[in-house]
DNA sequence: CGTTGGCGGTCTCCAATATAGACCAGGTCT
DNA sequence: AGACCTGGTCTATATTGGAGACCGCCAACG
């Protein structure tokens, strides 16, 4: 399962390729995270962050959802940040935002297909971090305990 | 697929719990990712960003590596970060931190099962991004030529 | 009639964080 | 001797995050 990745990881370590330099099958594949120059890093980079990941989550698990909803419904979150990464979804094509032309007027977000395939991804890493948690959180009581007194 | 999340998570919209009150039967379940107090919520902040996630994703695709062979195969993470999320990885107890008493000492991270559960719910995620990644650029460009000449 | 509240944001300020780069002790290579 | 590798730490600076004020507009509350 992992043998696969292994392979072609430790064939080509991460050497400073960035995208494949042929001039038009370029868009489809070649593209390597753990390279710093490939445009899927920094993409990788504005996905993976804590408010992103729970908006994705949020969406794929109300369904559409109006700013303010949203903002009640991820803990915590600024107006700011929300707006911030709610930007980078609908620029990067994940989110859709549509204005509805009452008076008041509405904004309700809704995820696109492909930011449903990427929440489908990760609300099991959720899932999985909830289930875990409190393994994760005795853990560190341990470590700490060890590194304290040591 | 989505429905039974939509459901629970409709009925109880994050009210502002953050652990079941429940004195023994704690630490299983009641864990909510989008209450901004629970502890679960702390954890997921930590493991979500892009570091600690490409770190998870390279030692489950290359085996385990050595302090500069990680900072070699994750491009451009600085030694500070490396530190940093490994020491948070080995603290919660995803990570294993070996130091081999040879001289020079030789230091060897390693996946725990923890942290392997995590690294293969993430690696499709990481496989994901770099397979969408031309569309989600293509997505931006008519996004930014759009918003820039509106 | 003033006030309070919700809506969907933007703006500003300050604290926290990330990054770049120097530095370190020990050992190897040339 | 001088340069380099190892696994880090420390510092200085750039970037970012969160708190909270502000905005126009509208509805309800007293």
């Amino acid at each position: 399962m992992t043998t696969e990745e292994a392979t072609r990881a430790r064939a080509g370590q991460h050497e400073e390729q960035q995208v494949p330099d042929g001039p038009e099958g370029a868009a489809e594949q070649g593209f390597d995270l753990f390279a710093r120059l490939c445009p899927s890093r920094e993409v990788f980079a504005e996905l993976a962050d804590k408010w992103s990941l729970l908006i994705l989550m949020s969406l794929a698990a109300c369904g559409p959802q109006r700013f303010s909803e949203l903002q009640r419904g991820v803990g915590g979150v600024s107006r700011k940040m929300l707006t911030q990464s709610l930007r980078n979804l609908e620029r990067s094509g994940l989110v859709l935002r549509t204005v509805f032309p009452e008076t008041p007027p509405r904004v309700v977000y809704d995820l696109l297909p492909l930011g449903r395939e990427l929440a489908e991804l990760v609300t099991p890493v959720g899932q999985w971090t909830e289930h875990r948690a409190g393994q994760m959180m005795a853990a560190r009581e341990e470590f700490d305990a060890a590194h304290t007194e040591g």
